[in-house]
RNA sequence: GUGCGUUUAGCUCAGCUGGAUAGAGCGUUUGGCUACGGACCAAAAGGUCGGGGGUUCGAAUCCUCUAACGCACGCCA
């Protein structure tokens, strides 16, 4: 279906046309139609006549005027005005909305159109490290992430979502000689030790969570200590038996960890893939780019030049391995490029990390390109994200300075949510408890997603977890609300079946905004997509939450008296909550039944 | 030093490829419950869009200079 504004602009262009006015300049169309940003005067404008003045040579208003003559009885406007300097105001026709809204009711998606070409897309986010607690910063690249992959699928394109575990190198041998140091008698540590190594992991995931950050401490104090965790990384990469088994351990315990905390936010990955899977792949890679005489020797490193005539800045090469010969960062995430190509040759590739690796992601990706690991077509996307900060403005952190885990972090929320609900209705614990949590995970996605991805935000628990203004749980309620209407309507021996239930044209002001904004859907979700926005959705439904509630309060609906009008009043709360729902369900949160 | 980002109401944030009187929420003040969820709705006050200059009929938006803050700049990830 096409987007309504594309609709109006389509037969205002038209008109732009056929009175000789054509294009101002190349690709400009005069017949452009937006959003009215004085809604007191008008629905819809367009600005064409000022835009085209110079061109034509008159004056915008007369150009205006005769616009504005021509579209008198037009079946899309109900109103066309032409006002210094030249702005021509529109109000849309009742009729026209209706049949655009009947239609939008019957589309697939309420017409929001598909590709006609779907993309694959691989999204890696996340950011998750083995045996390491994801703290705050881990929720921004979950959440958004989630998101733009639940947007990007919901547009029609096939979205791939990968975790991309850290799960290799330095980290991985502190955390074996973590567990030597609590537990040298431990088999995995017998290299004379030739059977079967215990099925049962020798920690537990709090144990897991205690080991690293000592072993960490304890290299940084101790030389000595540190040349041992390398040894242990150095034999674990190089397949040592015991320190193997351990290692599945480690990753067995963690990855379910790390399973329940993604789950508690609704972040599911379709690839638990990580550093580990493309370790065979680097000699390869290594060795291709040698051939192909991209990697050169520099300081001892291997390096690939990454520098380009139009630069204006410096850009230090990207270096493929350290002068000791081992890999880095920047080893697996081409050697993952690599691989991802061949498994599954994505048309795009979307990383999610923190906004200070913007220099790193572009040497990656000029590097992946220069190097042909990637088509020419293939898109190489980074999404760099903001900080998560406290009140004062600086990284949020827990109350005695520490680093603030997300699991504590989703508590805090759910008992917060808890008492609020617990303060305002009459309802079991345990019933309490089910609902806080889901109201819980919107008031976290919704004010995170709300603000745009770039920038840092500040994290204000009493703000995300209220029910009033632009939150999750605002919007829950909204939802609620309108459930609860439909509900008492059933009851009453109402119908909601589609073909019973016939629009009619708006009967009043707050009829037609909510309208018009429903109309808007498509046009929206196309934009958050292509522009991998999800706040668009957050600013899109909150409007929505308040034409809707702006509407309810002016109309009575189960009193309605005039069954024709009463069924087309239920069908319009059906759409609203339909997109409603659609809409949270990108955002990664449900509605529960009550709340 | 080089480059990137941010700066909009007391606070937290929007502002779509430049358009009319810069918008929300919170907070403040005020009004509204015998309809369908008042955890709601409505209204008011609150702004030199960091600062200067420029382009344009028209700038928060584009260009330029500048300030403050944050970040990144080969062997971390």
């Amino acid at each position: 279906m096409k987007k309504l504004l594309e609709v109006i602009s389509e037969e205002m262009q038209s008109v732009f046309e056929a009175a000789g006015y054509g294009e101002a300049e190349a690709g400009s169309r005069l017949g452009r139609v937006t959003l009215s940003n004085r809604p007191d005067l008008c629905e819809y404008q367009c600005n064409g006549a000022m835009a085209g003045a110079r061109k034509f040579k008159k004056a915008p208003i007369m150009i205006a005027n005769e616009i504005a003559e021509k579209l008198q009885g037009s079946r899309i406007f109900s109103q066309v005005e032409a006002v210094p300097p030249g702005f021509l105001n529109l109000k849309i026709s009742e009729e026209f909305l209706k049949e655009y809204l009947q239609d939008m009711c019957r589309a697939e998606k309420f017409g929001l159109e598909m590709p006609p070409k779907p993309r694959k897309i691989i999204i890696d986010y996340g950011g998750a490290n083995v045996a390491k607690p994801l703290h705050v910063g881990h929720l921004r690249s979950a959440v958004i992430g989630e998101s733009i992959k639940r947007i990007c699928r919901y547009a029609g394109h096939e979205v791939i979502g990968d975790v991309h575990l850290g799960d290799w190198g330095l980290q991985m041998g502190l955390v074996i000689m973590g567990v030597k140091e609590r537990s040298p008698e431990l088999v995995y540590f017998d290299d004379s030790y030739a059977g079967e190594y215990p099925e049962e992991a020798p920690f537990t995931i709090s144990e897991l969570e205690e080991i690293y950050p000592a072993s960490s401490a304890k290299s940084k104090a101790d030389p000595e200590y540190k040349a041992q965790a390398m040894e242990a990384t150095y034999k674990l990469q190089n397949g040592v038996r015991g320190y193997r088994a351990l290692w599945r351990h480690i990753m067995n315990v963690s990855v379910a960890d790390l399973r329940k905390n993604y789950g508690s936010l609704n972040v599911e990955f379709d690839l638990w893939k990580g550093e580990s899977d493309v370790q065979e792949l680097i000699p390869e890679m290594v060795q291709y780019m040698k051939d192909g005489g991209y990697a050169y020797i520099s300081e001892g490193a291997l390096v690939v030049d990454v520098k380009e005539e139009t630069d204006t800045k410096e850009m230090p090469p990207c270096m493929i391995l350290k002068s000791d010969g081992a890999s880095l960062y920047n080893t697996t995430d081409l050697a993952t490029i690599m691989e991802r190509m061949r498994l599954y040759h994505p048309d795009q590739m979307i990383y999610l990390t923190d906004k200070r690796q913007d220099l790193y992601f572009e040497q990656v990706f000029r590097c992946a390109r220069k190097t042909k690991l990637v088509e020419p077509e293939t898109e190489l996307k980074w999404i760099g994200f903001g900080t998560v900060n406290g009140k004062d403005g600086k990284p949020f952190k827990t109350r005695d300075g520490g680093v603030m885990r997300l699991e504590t972090l989703i508590q805090d929320t759910k008992e917060e949510m808890f008492r609020k609900i617990k303060e305002g209705r009459e309802m079991s614990d345990e019933e309490a408890r089910t609902v806080a949590d889901m109201v819980a995970v919107s008031a976290l996605l919704y004010g995170d997603l709300s603000n745009q991805a770039s920038k840092d935000y500040i994290f204000d628990l009493d703000r995300f977890t209220s029910f009033e203004g632009d939150t999750g749980p605002y919007i829950l309620y909204t939802i609620l609300r309108i459930k609860s209407i439909l509900s008492k309507h059933a009851e009453q021996g109402g119908s909601l079946a589609e073909e019973d239930l016939v629009l009619q044209a708006a009967a009043g002001d707050a009829q037609k905004q909510l309208m018009m904004q429903l109309a808007g859907f498509n046009a929206m979700m196309e934009s958050a997509c292509e522009e991998t926005a999800p706040h668009k959705v957050c600013a899109f439904i909150y409007d929505l939450a308040n034409a809707f509630n702006h509407f309810y309060h002016e109309t009575k609906i189960l009193a309605e008296e005039d069954e024709k009008q009463k069924k087309s009043l239920i069908a319009l709360l059906i759409l609203t909550r339909d997109v409603l729902e659609a809409c949270i369900d990108v955002l990664g949160f449900q509605a529960p039944d009550k709340m």
